[in-house]
DNA sequence: CCTGTCTGCCCC
DNA sequence: ATTCTGC
DNA sequence: GCAGAATGGGCAGACAGG
């Protein structure tokens, strides 16, 4: 520590006033360069006057632009044109986009489609060759010594020598109910007393595609051809729950039950398209409901980075606490309000300050928003106990004054509803 | 050893 | 994760 | 339509300080 203290010290000494300030900021990570994957890839394929698309397919098959890098320096193009999907290595996982309703979903994917339960828990790649399996998390990292009844199941319920799977771990109740997502991340990256977790909360697999299966890569074979072989070649594992429907009142019956079981939602899966590794596109939807609305109000603001430097970005909202008229903080959000609103927020809240300190703006409880959200959480970093999941703001509510704001109370309501569906631990 | 704070190609 | 913005 | 920017809550782990 006091050695990084004197070499900061002597590097800042014999910096002049202006590198001392980009010094500073690559420090503290503030240098907001804007150097991100889609650019290396760019650059990687000029550098070695490469295709941009065989690098980018390589980049995809191997999660990692580095490697792609150095597979081109060493072996030269042949070697990217050979690359396929291989045991062991992670590929990256194809993702959602957003849709509104299972109506929005069979049209979007041309009448009919193939609906799953989407379930609140972790994303996993697993791969099995034999008895060995490891067990990769949607970034890539290797979470294999977390999950060691995963990989068990897998041992025992994948009937191939190798394969590529993925799936969703949740942690469940002891009634079989899914419990709610923060339990599972006590579990998820666990390093240390694995074993004393494993009885307190324990995780179960779904399993919902098949990417690899001896010898066979079926990344570009039909979701449809995939989930039939991920049916056979399972045994005493289960699949996340699937529909294939074109009707939208059945669809709608669907995602109403998986609500009603206490999970997140509905995909909606294209039944021709191949997985796509690390494309966000329109095959995959994803199909969520927020919980209902709460009117709460601004008690304190902080300034944004970046773009939005010198805006009052950031607010922290407020429930009434309707027995001692005390306003708690629920939450806080910066989603929701456009550019222009944001703007004229700050004048409205810099009339209202009461007090600053360093980067917050504390505020007279006035302006009231709807917020929407996704889930209430237990909170250790509240006083009132919860913590809004995902909140964002969805209306400014001018015609409401700040004691008309929903209490600590219905919030508290809200928050024990979600164990009727949900288990507790 | 215990506590508080910060970080993460973190999970969502 | 969600949302808005610029291309 | 898409990528990029801005930032939420919570967790385990790393590290600093006492």
């Amino acid at each position: 520590r006091e050695r990084k203290d004197r070499l900061v010290e002597s590097l800042l000494g014999r910096a002049s006033p202006v590198e001392a300030k980009y010094l500073v900021k690559i420090m503290i990570g503030e240098m907001r360069t804007g150097f991100q994957e889609g650019l290396m890839e760019l650059a990687v394929s000029r550098a070695f006057s490469t295709p941009l698309e065989l690098v980018q397919k390589a980049s995809m098959l191997t999660g990692d632009i580095g490697e792609v890098a150095y597979l081109l320096k060493e072996h030269g193009e042949a070697a990217l044109s050979k690359l396929g999907l291989r045991l062991m290595r992670p590929l990256k996982p194809m993702l959602a986009q957003m849709a509104e309703s299972p109506r929005e979903a069979i049209e979007e994917h041309g009448g009919e489609t193939a609906f799953e339960y989407k379930l609140d828990g972790a994303r996993i790649q697993i791969h099995k060759v034999g008895e060995k399996v490891k067990v990769f998390s949607r970034r890539l990292t290797d979470v294999t010594d977390s999950l060691p009844e995963i990989v068990q199941a897998v041992r025992e319920g994948v009937k191939a020598h190798e394969a590529v799977l993925e799936g969703e771990v949740i942690a469940v109740g002891r009634d079989g109910h899914p419990l709610p997502f923060q339990h599972l991340m006590r579990r998820f990256r666990r390093v240390y007393e694995i074993e004393k977790m494993l009885r307190e909360i324990p995780v179960k697999l779904y399993l919902f595609d098949l990417l690899y299966v001896d010898g066979e890569s079926l990344i570009d074979e039909p979701y449809l051809e995939r989930r039939n072989r991920l049916s056979r070649v399972v045994e005493g594992i289960p699949l996340t729950e699937q529909l294939v429907t074109g009707n939208p009142a059945e669809a709608e019956r669907f995602f109403r039950k998986a609500l009603e079981e206490g999970h997140e939602g509905l995909m909606a899966k294209r039944l021709d398209s191949p997985y796509k590794p690390g494309v966000r596109g329109k095959h995959w939807l994803k199909i969520k409901e927020p919980l209902e609305p709460l009117d709460l109000v601004i008690t304190a603001a902080e300034y944004g980075y970046g773009r939005r430097h010198g805006w009052l970005s950031d607010y922290y909202l407020a429930a009434r606490d309707e027995e001692t008229g005390e306003f708690l903080v629920v939450g806080k959000t910066f989603k929701g309000l456009t550019d222009q609103e944001i703007i004229e927020m700050t004048e409205r809240l810099k009339r209202l300050a009461i007090m600053e300190e360093g980067n917050r703006v504390v505020v007279k409880p006035e302006i009231v928003v709807e917020v929407a959200y996704n889930e209430i959480q237990k909170s250790p970093k509240y006083k009132c106990g919860m913590a809004l999941r995902f909140a964002r703001i969805t209306r400014i509510r001018d015609d409401k004054s700040p004691e008309e704001v929903d209490t600590i109370q219905k919030v508290r309501k809200i928050y024990e509803k979600q164990f009727e569906k949900k288990a507790r631990l």
